[in-house]
RNA sequence: GGAUGGGUGGCAGAGUGGACUAUUGCGUCGGUCUUGAAAACCGAAGUGGGUGAAAGCUCACCGGGGGUUCGAAUCCCUCCCCAUCCGCCA
């Protein structure tokens, strides 16, 4: 969320980002609840420094006097929790639409109210395949060759699911084997997540469980959720904590599995792999100083180019429309690798500047060594690589006039084969 | 899942209803001394909010939330976490 006193002191900045934005959210009406919250803050903080006062005079009182002081004592509490109410009803309301409104807006992000105003940076060293057959998607190669199990997905945990089978298992765990090695070579620090959270978590990094249009699988009788993303306990990682200037930047990768509930996206672009409930997923997420996280952005899109150039698969980098940011984003860039059984260009990384947004709802701060007080971290998140879009973009790019599927140079070795040969 | 003991400032660790304005030690910062440092000594220093030009004043915070009380680190309820033991399991 943003800092309640820059929305008050810039209503109409933030009035002009939530447009951009199109997102809806009453900035004047959270103006007006602030103030009367800030006033009522002063007479309760009153109210508790006489009732204070009064507690503290009735130990050092004559007996004869105390049950006149303690009366005096219970008015004044009885005061203060009326005003705590009314604090609790405006906290309340104000909490709702300072949760809709969206991170402020990087300023060369370009404007436009959907993704129909996304911009093309540039594209990948890999220029897109000429097949001198028709080719595939992915679907049916991983029919042809056994590769992948929709229907079995299908009949133990419904329409979504899937099962990897034979080879494809073997480019799966490849896929990430050299995606974690290009990371570790970068000093990212390796883990394995979670793949549940607390839902004050997920509030915290922007997520919303449990309501008609989520996205996520929360666990009843629990306070837990499955992540949709490692993003989710990577930045939970260091909620409440504080850490040292001189720790930062921290640059971190994990492997998650990734469950989404894709509610409203029927209809989608979502044959295959393409749209899933359950995939594999790591994820490279940074702590750093504020004034670093603009370069961090361009670091993990770097990161991001290069684990696609390294593979061949032939991108381009989108730098994405306000309107089509997401809450927590300040700027987010993305990266479409070109798939042919689409024809087109399909989302497989993104990574986001996230600023302080989601700090501080989590509580993430830095010290200065010899500075007074703390300041709040900046997070970034950045797709290293989505297993099941990597898996469409290699076999789709990579498949055979002879029905097999070329294995990537960078592969090989983890997958111990140059080709997923075609069944005879 | 069960039992027991715990959670206090950067760290360690005292504090069982009013002098807590949270003891003490370590570490940190400033000073004295010193060519410089160490040691010793003196002093300062938590986090977040409000107000103020500032000094300051003030509110909240002792794992989270709630309660009892004029008054809670302290008592009660609840949740979370940590340790140890038991059970179960991979």
């Amino acid at each position: 969320m943003l800092d309640r006193k820059f929305i008050v002191e810039n209503s109409d900045l933030v009035k002009k980002n939530c447009q951009n934005r199109n997102a809806p959210a009453d900035v004047d009406r959270f103006v007006a609840l602030e103030e009367q919250r800030k006033s009522l803050q002063s007479t309760l903080d009153e109210a508790n420094r006489k009732a204070n006062e009064t507690a503290k005079s009735i130990g050092k009182a004559p007996a004869d006097q105390r049950e006149v002081l303690k009366e005096e004592g219970r008015k004044i509490r009885d005061e203060a929790a009326g005003i705590q109410k009314q604090l609790d009803e405006i906290g309340a309301e104000a909490d709702v639409i300072v949760r809709s409104i969206p991170n402020m807006s990087h300023a060369a992000a370009p404007v436009g109210v959907d993704d129909k105003a996304n911009l093309e940076l540039f594209r990948g060293k890999t220029p897109i395949p000429q097949f001198d057959f028709k080719p595939l998607d992915h679907v049916e190669l991983g029919e042809k060759l056994d590769l992948i199990d929709f229907e079995g997905g299908g009949r133990v945990a419904g329409h979504g699911f899937y099962f990897l089978k034979n080879d494809a298992v073997l480019l799966e765990m490849a896929l990430q084997r050299y995606a974690l090695d290009v990371l570790l070579k970068e000093q990212f620090t390796p883990t394995t997540t979670p793949d549940l959270a607390r839902n004050e978590i997920l509030h915290g990094i922007g997520f919303i469980p449990r309501g008609p249009e989520t996205q996520i699988y929360s666990v009843d009788g629990t306070d837990l959720s499955l992540v949709a993303t490692a993003e989710i306990t990577l930045g939970g990682l260091y909620s409440g904590q504080t850490v040292d200037a001189d720790e930062l930047p921290l640059k971190l990768c994990g492997i998650s599995h990734c469950f989404r509930t894709e509610a409203g996206a029927a209809g989608r672009a979502s044959r295959g792999l393409y749209r899933v409930h359950q995939f594999t997923k790591i994820e490279m997420f940074a702590y750093t100083l504020p004034g670093e996280s603009d370069d961090m952005l361009e670091y993990l899109r770097d990161m991001e180019c290069r684990i696609f150039d390294g593979l061949g698969i032939p991108f381009r980098v989108v730098d994405t429309a306000t309107g089509d940011l997401g809450g927590p984003a300040y700027r987010k860039y993305d990266l479409e690798a070109w798939m042919p059984g689409r024809n087109e260009y399909g989302e497989v990384t993104s990574t986001s500047n996230c600023t302080d947004y989601q700090s501080r709802r989590l509580n993430i701060r830095y010290r200065v060594k010899g500075e007074k007080g703390t300041r709040l971290v900046h997070t970034l998140n950045g797709t290293a690589i989505a297993l099941s879009r990597g898996m469409i973009a290699v076999m789709e790019n990579y498949q055979q006039a002879d029905g097999s599927i070329l294995v990537p140079e960078v592969l090989r070795a983890w997958m111990g084969k140059d080709r997923i040969e075609a069944k005879k």
